[in-house]
DNA sequence: TATTGTTATACTCTATAACTATA
DNA sequence: TATAGTTATAGAGTATAACAATA
């Protein structure tokens, strides 16, 4: 059990989590000036647009790391904006069945080529197309590792309590 | 102007952005439940025990994307806990010197193993030492690019509103 | 006047727990 | 009993604007 990570992992872990976090905020700031949008809310929309088809509030939940209740907050400020609907399902009554609407495509359609623009700018100006295919299959692999380890809800992380 | 990202692109930006989100999200809760910090007042003291010597609130600004009064509500937080100490510089009475007090010396080595941990086991688990190098090569150049771009305050971005 | 930092305030995000309704 | 979702509530984070003090 090494306490310390290698130069080599210190820097890359420093570079990845900065970079990551200032393409975020840009991504977030765009988002907000030009869709009037949070990053979830448009995660949602963009789920859908990319569904579809309804999907169910469960279904979402697995889309965005989510508690049920932070997504039911949103999609009523969503639905308030007339951006989806929501309706019981005909086959599952205890189902919410979530939906796009025109103005809410449109929404999307509004912001996209700006987000676009921002990663395209902030992330891809300067990497080659090998840089490219190298990140995404590293990310890729790092990303289906931590999906396969805890289900996400439990943190068994146990403690005494550090005092 | 090309309006879409390429599918390689696309694949990138998603692993990227989810692979880091995954990790932000189990760092944040490590932090949480073994140091009852969040992350970024993690980082002010990590930033204070790596510099080695008291800084100003603005030298902490710097190292941390933040409003100048939301820095100063954490920094409220982290003195009230006893991990941080303010007073006014004697050289510029203006400016306000952060130093970091044992107690808070002692949060961090506490909290740094299970950061480590978490990192090791969610991000280098599954990367060779090339792989390393080369997200850390990559990322890096990216993070100057980014850094390079706009002063982090302005949102020169620029639109007539859609609508 | 410009700079450093704080205060007051308000809004958003997020989660926990209790609850309803359906299966 | 278990599942889907909502509601009530509360706490944490963040930002804007006004402000005070110093340079």
């Amino acid at each position: 059990m090494a306490k310390a990570l290698k130069p080599q992992q210190m820097r890359t872990y420093f570079a990845l989590t900065e970079a990551v976090s200032l393409l975020q905020y840009a991504v977030q700031q765009q988002l907000r000036a030009e869709g009037d949008l949070s990053y979830v809310q448009f995660e949602i929309l963009a789920i859908l647009v990319d569904a579809k088809q309804p999907l169910t509030m469960t279904d979402l939940a697995d889309g965005v790391v989510y508690s049920r209740s932070g997504l039911t907050h949103q999609a009523g400020l969503l639905e308030r904006a007339g951006l989806i609907t929501r309706r019981a399902s005909s086959v599952d009554q205890r189902e919410t069945v979530v939906d796009i609407t025109p103005a809410g495509a449109a929404r999307v359609a509004t912001v996209l080529p700006g987000h676009i623009q921002v990663v395209r700018d902030l992330l891809f100006d300067t990497l080659s197309a090998e840089d490219v295919r190298s990140l995404g299959d590293i990310m890729s692999r790092v990303r289906d590792h931590m999906r396969s380890l805890p289900p996400r809800s439990a943190t068994p992380r146990r403690r005494p309590r550090p005092k």
